[in-house]
RNA sequence: GGAUGGGUAUGCCUAGCGGCGAGGGCAGCGGACUGUAAAUCCGUCACAGAGAAACACCGCAGGUUCGAUUCCUGCCCCAUCCA
């Protein structure tokens, strides 16, 4: 570990709160290009990826190795165990912590990861209420199993009419949600929204999207499904499942392993679980891209758009220089 | 050479058995998203058009019929089987 070199004033950066985002869709290439941005500018990382933050789950999560990282630190991987669960807020919380350990340390923060919500709950300090109530859920699964989800979605109507209207009636995970929102906050959760909405971010950021061409993102998902089979994909899930783990858990609806359990439990072939998750995967890069379209303050990097990773490279501490290494050394 | 089954819209699979400007699925594309987010959900997907006017390759060409994607004939492909 190399990484004690502290240029920046730990004071300024709990005062400025810098901070990268470094993301894209699955596969483009975050990883290795994080690592080498991390080491220009004195960053750590902070994973951002909702199934990394399982042990036991390498392979199909393409998480990074231990000799990849070259040094840098890695933050929020292989912190849970697959049985339990992960959510948003809990990921808040420990991204919140450690950014302000890495302020600490005189280092940069730099999330990387997939996952657009995430990025979205620290970058705009979403506040989430405190509920510790499951059983309120549990009981509106019940009700849209017995009643069915248009009653639910009547339901919510009642209580928060613009909720219910922005979300489609055949959306039952978001339907209860809404609805359990109400039950334990009693307020509309649309009234929530409405002001987080307006919060602007406490920090001082940039946020980077990696992109190529849909094509070129295609063939290296394709590329890389057939790797983690060559890797063990199969046997990774084998043992998860050994240990206990089921299809229902949170863990377990990663893409590669719902569809290698299904295989594993002889709903289909070895070869239609492979083809369903690429198709997956491809359709999930094309959901993130969704999100980060909509996403306001973003950069889009167009891979295409620089000869090789040097480049890429040389851009991207470029601009974070300008942007806020200046902030941050000027007196 | 013979037998049988098929050819359905800019990609693939499939419904259709006289009123079809043709139903469904997949892929693709677009979108939503504030405690499961690698989840969940929505839209679009030949051309034309809000009009009684015109305009269409359901393999191709004819025929029967008021009317054919649907029936008949010939031809061209494809698949399997028999020679």
């Amino acid at each position: 570990m190399n990484f004690q070199n502290q240029i920046y004033d730990t004071e300024k950066l709990h005062k400025l709160r810098p901070l990268v985002v470094l993301t894209g869709p699955t596969a483009v290439g975050k990883t290795a290009v994080s690592v080498a941005f991390a080491k220009a500018i004195r960053g750590e990382i902070i994973s951002a990826d909702s199934m990394q933050v399982y042990r036991g789950m390498d392979i199909g999560s393409a998480k990074i190795r231990k000799d990849e990282m070259d040094g840098v630190p890695h933050h929020l991987l292989d912190i849970l165990e697959p049985e339990e669960i992960f959510n948003v807020m809990l990921f808040q919380q420990l991204a919140k912590k450690a950014i302000e350990e890495i302020y600490d340390r005189g280092h940069i923060p730099i999330l990387t990861g997939g996952t657009g919500f995430y990025i979205q709950s620290v970058l705009y300090d979403i506040s989430f209420t405190e509920e510790t109530d499951t059983s309120v859920r549990e009981q509106l699964e019940q009700e849209a199993i017995q009643k069915g989800v248009e009653y639910l979605h009547a339901e919510l109507a009642k209580v928060d009419p613009v909720t219910a209207e922005n979300i489609h009636a055949n959306n039952v995970k978001r339907i209860i949600r809404a609805l359990e929102f109400y039950k334990l906050n009693g307020y509309p959760l649309s009234q929530h929204n409405e002001t987080e909405r307006q919060k602007e971010s406490p920090y001082l950021f940039r946020y980077y999207v990696l992109n190529e061409p849909r094509d070129v993102l295609y063939g290296r998902i394709e590329k890389r499904v057939d790797q983690m089979l060559a890797d063990g994909l199969v046997s990774e899930v084998e043992a998860l499942k050994e240990k206990g783990c089921t299809r229902d858990m949170v863990s377990m609806q990663g893409l590669g392993y719902k569809e290698i359990l299904d295989y594993l439990a002889g709903i289909c072939t070895l070869e239609e679980a492979v083809e369903t998750i690429k198709k997956e995967t491809r359709h999930f890069a094309k959901r993130q891209l969704t999100w980060f379209r909509r996403e306001k303050e973003v950069s889009w990097v167009e891979k295409n758009d620089f000869a090789n990773t040097e480049a890429l490279l040389a851009f991207l501490i470029a601009d974070f220089k300008k942007h806020i290494e200046t902030k941050l050394i000027e007196k």
